[in-house]
DNA sequence: GCCAATTGGTTCACAATTGGATCACGGAGG
DNA sequence: CCTCCGTGATCCAATTGTGAACCAATTGGC
C-alpha cells in the first residue's frame, strides 16, 4: 500500500493532461469512471482533482464534469487572433515561401479547366482599371494558383493569408503603393507565371513566382527582398 | 446521457456549413429533420443553432426555416473549420514545406537561449519512454524550432498545424505507427538538427530536417515521401 | 380570401449524469 | 490508544438531454 494514493494519482493525472490524452480545452472523464480506471475510491480521485483545482489546471462544474484549463496557446481561436497582428514583413516571407512552391505544384498538377480558371483570372485582372477591383482580381488570380496544387491545407492557408490581406491596415498600406505602372509590371509578371504553367515548367513558374513576389515586396515594404 | 451533445452538434453543423454541404441557396434543414438525423431530441438541435445564432453563422425566421447569413466560405472561422478536415498527406506536404525553411531561419536568427531552449525539449524528449508524453515534447520541440524564426506568422501557422494534429483522427493514427525503435530513430535525427542548429549551419539544418520529416511521412503514411 | 401544412419559438415535467458533501468503517503507523 | 487516510455508501444540487404539447409566422393550394 502505498502511501498517499491521492498524491500519485494527482502526478498522474498532470502527466495525462500534459501529454495530451484527453484534448485541450477537453473534459475529463467523470470522476466515477476515473476511481473504476485507478481501482480506486471516487473520494481518492476527488482528493486528487482537489489538488489539480488549486493549480489551476482544471475546472469543475457541477452537472457538466471536469474540464482542462486550455492555455490559450492551444485553442485554435487563439492562435487565430494572433495571426491578425501579422506584419507585412512577415508575411511576405511566408509568401515568398509558400507561393513558388505552390506555382510548380499547380504546373504539374492542374487540370485544363483549373489552368483555364487561372488564365481567366488574370485576363481579367489586366482588364481592371481601379485599384479596389484589380487588388480583388490580384488575390484572386493567386488564389486559382493554389487551388491547382490538390493540396487542400496549402489552399487553406492561403485563404487565411489572403482574409488577413484584406484587413484595414493592409489595405491602407496596398492602396499606398499602388500605381498605373506598378499594375503594368504584375500584369506582366502573372503573364510569365501562366506561361510557366501552360507549358507544364514547374521550375519556371516557381522563378517566376518568386521574381513576383519580390517585386510585391520591394513595392510593399520599400527594400530588396533577399536574393533566393 | 449528458455529454455535452449541444456542442458537438454544433461544431458538426459549422464544419457542414464551412463545408458548404447544403449550402449553396443558403437554407438548413429544418430543425425536426436534423434531430432526426443526429438522432437527438429537437430541444437539443435548438441548443446548438442558438449557439451558431449568437456568433451570427446562421440566421432563423418562424415559419420560412434556417438560413446561413455569411455563405462567404471568406471568414476566418470557416476557412479554420475547413481546415480541420486537413488529410495527413496534405499535411507532411506542407510540413515539408515549411519546416526546413524554417530550421535554416533558426539556425541563423535562433538566440543563445532560444537554441537551449530547443536543446532542453529535445533532451526530455529522449527522456520520455510513454508515447503520449514523447509525442507531446516531439511537438515541443519542433514548436521550439519555429519560435526561434523571428517570424511570428510561421510560428503561429506551426501552432495551428500542432493543434490540427492533436485532434481524435490524429491521434490514433501516431499511436498506431509509434514503435519505441522509430522513438530512438526520431531522437537521433532531432539529435543531428540540434546540433546543426548549434553549428549555425543553415542549409545542413534545413538538410537534417527534411530528413526527419521524410522519415515521419514513411512511418506515417506508410510510403515514400518525394525526393526532395 | 381562406385553410392546411410547414417551421421556428416557447414551455414543461421527467430522467440521467455529474460534481459536492458527509459519514461510518477499518487498517497502518506512531 | 489515537490519528491519518482510503473505502464505500448515501444524499444533495446543478446541468443537460428527452419528449411532448402548444403558439406564431410563413407559404402554398383551393
Amino acid at each position: 500500500m502505498p502511501k498517499l494514493m491521492a498524491d500519485d494519482i494527482a502526478t498522474a493525472l498532470k502527466r495525462r493532461i500534459a501529454a495530451g490524452d484527453w484534448s485541450p480545452e477537453g473534459r475529463i472523464p467523470p470522476e466515477r469512471d476515473l476511481a473504476v480506471e485507478f481501482g480506486v475510491a471516487r473520494n481518492t480521485v476527488r482528493k486528487a482533482f482537489d489538488a489539480l483545482e488549486r493549480d489551476g489546471t482544471i475546472v469543475r462544474q457541477v452537472g457538466r464534469g471536469t474540464f482542462i484549463t486550455a492555455r490559450d496557446a492551444d485553442t485554435l481561436a487563439a492562435t487565430v487572433a494572433r495571426m491578425e497582428d501579422t506584419s507585412p514583413a512577415d508575411m511576405m516571407e511566408i509568401r515568398l515561401l509558400l507561393e513558388p512552391a505552390a506555382a510548380a505544384f499547380a504546373a504539374t498538377n492542374a487540370s485544363a479547366s483549373e489552368l483555364a480558371a487561372v488564365r481567366e483570372a488574370h485576363q481579367a485582372a489586366v482588364e481592371a482599371r481601379e485599384m479596389p477591383e484589380f487588388e480583388h482580381l490580384d488575390a484572386e488570380f493567386h488564389h486559382r494558383i493554389f487551388a491547382c496544387c490538390r493540396n487542400e491545407f496549402l489552399k487553406e492557408i492561403h485563404n487565411l493569408m489572403r482574409i488577413l490581406r484584406n484587413q484595414a491596415p493592409w489595405f491602407d498600406m496596398k492602396r499606398r503603393s499602388f500605381s498605373e505602372e506598378r499594375r503594368h509590371l504584375y500584369c506582366d509578371e502573372h503573364q510569365a507565371i501562366v506561361d510557366a504553367l501552360v507549358a507544364r515548367d514547374p521550375d519556371r513558374a516557381r522563378s517566376a513566382m518568386a521574381a513576383h513576389l519580390r517585386t510585391v515586396e520591394r513595392n510593399l515594404l520599400g527594400r530588396n527582398g533577399p536574393d533566393l
